[in-house]
DNA sequence: TTGTATGCGTTATCAG
DNA sequence: CTGATAACGCATACAA
């Protein structure tokens, strides 16, 4: 029980040679001939001591490692967690193994190296969220010889040369605002922030709508905060304070708007009827936030899956080299809840009615 | 760019032989008698050809992997995200990386099988949650040659012979318990199931304090339900059936509790005016949910850490082999947010007023 | 100080 | 039908 069994073992055991044991034990088809005598007394010293094959000889050979390795922005992101279970179930699918890697933890170039050195061992990599605060890690990854996917870079800087698979920011937060301005209101505040591609996509998007539908725009009405529960309640807090009250918020996601949400509780301000909240990316409990959170959902599973196909699926774009790079983007749905309403006329006098 | 270049291709260009390469590269102190000329002539063509080493042939040589696996119950519980994330830090802490095993999703023998395989990759595996639905798993896991921990599988059921790190769990239960006594509930219902380990030892605790403390438990306060959302809705509408309505409710995980509360909401029943709340495991997002949950917070850092220095540490447990299994339990401390207060005298006329 | 040889566990190519 | 033998990329004892 030491040490696993080897081939040699088992060849020593069987008295045959290990070559014999190799072929026995990976031609599915019996009709490779070999005498059904020793397949089967072979088989069965096999089995008898427990061998298994081992991955890293294999792999040496030039076998793939069935590894996929994954490097989340800000594994601490609420929203990362479903996208690496989804992730993982799309991997397990195809039989690969997930290999989780770092980028934000220690974002210096022994790390950036560390990842790379990692990489050697995948078949290849996607890449969680945007990560252009570790340039040097993308950069290693470039000249790496994996296959990379970058999954949520935004739609936009396409410096590195991976395909990509997004969702359409623009849409997203078009749709949220015309819900909105549906619901009459025309105070809308934004909260998000400039930290990555997409989130940066999201305040654009939410800028040009308002220019074009010439809403009124204070200043104070786009708060930059971190992205988290506590960045989305000080952004509360402090549109709270301005003369000018909005009277609704859009929130870049939904970590921000249950931050959003909570801070609203806190202060006495009824959600919806003296403010309605949009988020973005319909993490599950958006679902079970009270209110339900009115959001836009994030096509995870295709997005992820989409992101697997081009990682370690039999796709072609792997193959050209030339050609141009794969750039999806997908479409995100507007799901309506709880957390919207029609603005209020004046003062708030629907304080408690839970429009039930 | 094609092919990684190897120490060969280093060696060839630098004109020295591949042993020398490999010395160099590898020897930390410059003391290591090689000439200064081919140490920096190598090393700098070592860099220029970007030549990684290679980590199977290393492994195959006997190196550690520096892989830890991590193997979750239920990669679609809220609760292991936070947890895959301490690991994730705490494994790199120590310089390994996390490969993501599936326990849950095909737990049939095939799938069992493939995990085992992976674990031939891993220098140790980490259990995340009781795997008791896959004993087939558990089974390969033991025969096999990596060291295995178990996190959260309870304190009692040690059929395996795993070291295992979890959470006192009767302490939590009667500290939330001796909580909503204080506050003069005598009508304690609880939230949970049979599914596993952990949840069994908290629902086990309730009853015992109940009987303990001769409070009153009619029929249909224990309700057992999956782990989740809807399981947390499910159980709260029930109770709000029952005849002699519950004042208090104690959930198994803050993930029922989140549940809870969204469908006392929809019930229009005020937390904690009308209903006190408690969870379990303090989550994320249990300090912003509206009420603030009050929870049981899980060590989950000291958790992981241990499991971490028991899988990959130079901890003596392995060793030895015939001493003692290490089980290490770790305390919970008792969180009291907004989402209990006193119980109400008879009918509820606190409504509206959030003690604040 | 550096080169040669060997083996880690497999797979694949030859002979026999 | 099966047994030697040669890589795969690296580390290391040994020879020069």
């Amino acid at each position: 029980m030491r040490r696993p069994a080897t081939m040699k073992d088992v060849a020593d055991a069987a008295g045959v040679a290990q070559s014999t044991v190799s072929r026995i034990l990976n031609d599915a088809p019996v009709l490779i001939r070999v005498s059904e005598a020793t397949r089967t007394r072979v088989r069965a010293i096999a089995s008898e001591l427990g061998y298994q094959p081992h991955p890293f000889a294999r792999a040496l050979r030039g076998a793939p490692s069935m590894l996929l390795g994954a490097v989340v922005r800000d594994i601490t992101d609420p929203f990362f967690a479903p996208a690496i279970e989804a992730l993982s179930l799309q991997a397990k699918e195809r039989g690969y193994s997930v290999v989780l890697g770092h980028a934000r933890a220690t974002p210096d170039e022994a790390l950036a190296l560390t990842a790379v050195l990692e990489a050697r061992q995948c078949d290849a990599i996607v890449l969680l969220g945007d990560l252009g605060e570790v340039p040097r890690l993308v950069e290693d990854l470039r000249k790496s010889h994996v296959r990379v996917v970058a999954l949520w870079h935004g739609t936009q800087h396409h410096g590195h040369g991976f395909p990509t698979v997004s969702v359409d920011n623009r849409a997203g937060i078009r749709a949220a605002l015309t819900h909105l301005t549906a619901l009459e209101h025309r105070h809308i505040a934004f909260i998000g922030g400039d930290s990555h591609g997409d989130i940066r996509e999201r305040k654009a998007a939410y800028v040009e709508y308002l220019r074009e539908a010439g809403l009124e725009q204070p200043d104070g009405y786009i708060r930059d905060v971190p992205n988290g529960i506590s960045g989305g309640e000080q952004a509360l807090s402090a549109l709270l304070k301005l003369r000018q009250r909005p009277t609704a918020i859009i929130t870049a996601t939904d970590i921000l708007a249950m931050g959003a949400i909570h801070a609203a509780y806190e202060n006495a301000v009824a959600v919806p009827e003296e403010l309605s909240i949009v988020g973005f990316d319909d993490i599950p409990i958006a679902a079970a936030a009270v209110p339900t959170l009115t959001t836009v959902r994030m096509p995870l599973t295709e997005i992820v899956s989409a992101g697997v196909e081009l990682a370690v699926g039999d796709g072609a774009w792997s193959t050209s080299g030339l050609g141009e790079l794969p750039r999806l983007v997908f479409e995100p749905d507007l799901v309506v809840r709880r957390s919207t309403a029609k603005a209020a006329p004046q003062s708030p006098a629907g304080r408690g009615v839970r429009g039930n």
